[in-house]
DNA sequence: AACAGGTCACGAAGGTCA
DNA sequence: TGACCTTCGTGACCTGTT
């Protein structure tokens, strides 16, 4: 059973990735394109809609927030097997690029589009990995805040997310300012966390 | 497998181009010319009719809106791997400097702070207020930064608002992009957060 | 064992340019 | 026009949690 059907592997699949989408997509010819095995391909719109009729649920899908959960909760066990915490740990800031490197590999689960390179964002986790490996604790209303952060930035995710409505011409524009804005917002935070009382 | 059948690159490139424009055409014989790999060019429009009759489905063609959605998407990444010209910002010791507010509009070409209309973004600085007066700790000036960034969030909304028209029919593809930044952004605060010791 | 999500090679669209 | 390239959705298979 996937998602309350026994589904293929196939429509699990598809179902996981459209299902919050139904909205977006429109059938070229009468919303009741019949869908088989060999059709399913045609048109995502009715195969959606026949996945949602047989009784699939979204609900089942997890939310973002849960997703993430995971993910950080898989990325922090993997920190824990690389770095032996018992270890003796000495610690001290070696200057090892040990930080950079885990960044690198644990970033790559999470980021497809960016094949090895640095980008703006990287550079600010630089940073971030620096002050970590001087290995001055927070505080816990430090982390807090930290948390917090991400709160108010997933807010803002959600919230551009469910806007979707006008039309743009000047997307090269637009685009732009998103990337620039997302730049800058990065470096606030790492602002934001330096100028925290355990770092001072 | 193109369209349906199995052919070679040409007779895809040639169906994908002409399929949808076959009353345009006109034979100038018989309608029943040969087709072979020595005689192709000569008729468009029994070279096309051989494709239909040989089970090519022009319904395997994009529309144009879904091609319109590829190009934007295109674009859309395009920008994200875009790096930032300038701002070296080595990060170096960091620390209080970040007190002042000089975070810089080295970005306001684009982005203009604007205060004074309330409208959804709002929300997120209603949510920054609450958790200045749940908890105690932001310091003024860190508050301040806070409300910048949703300042500028604004901004690019209202961008978004403000234009209307055709050609590009997506925004969607715009907040996508722009959610991805934000999320891939919190995922690696989140990360680092985690491997502080605070949290251990 | 069940059932969520994650991964990644691959097929088949469109795009490019000599 | 067509050989060659890029892109993205698909689905078989894997991982992790309950």
């Amino acid at each position: 059973k996937n998602f309350n059907v026994f589904t293929c592997e196939s429509c699990k699949a598809f179902f996981r990735r459209n299902a919050l989408k139904l909205k977006e997509y429109k059938c070229s010819l009468r919303d009741n394109c019949s869908i088989d095995i060999t059709t399913r391909k045609l048109c995502r719109k009715c195969r959606l809609q026949k996945c949602f009729d047989s009784g699939m649920k979204k609900e089942y899908i997890l939310s973002e927030e849960q997703k993430q959960m995971r993910k950080i909760r898989k990325q922090v066990n993997g920190v824990n097997n690389c770095k032996p915490a018992d270890d003796s740990d000495t610690g001290d800031s070696s200057q090892e690029s040990v930080a950079t490197t885990d960044t690198k590999s644990s970033c790559d689960g999470i980021v497809h589009h960016n094949h090895g390179e640095s980008n703006d964002c990287d550079q600010g986790v630089v940073i971030i990995d620096k002050l970590i490996d001087d290995k001055r604790p927070l505080a816990e209303w430090e982390s807090t805040r930290l948390r917090e952060m991400m709160t108010i930035l997933n807010e803002l995710k959600n919230k551009y997310k469910s806007k979707l409505v006008a039309e743009v011409t000047d997307l090269d524009m637009a685009c732009r300012a998103f990337s620039y804005n997302c730049e800058r917002d990065a470096y606030k935070f790492i602002r934001l966390s330096n100028s925290l009382t355990a770092f001072q």
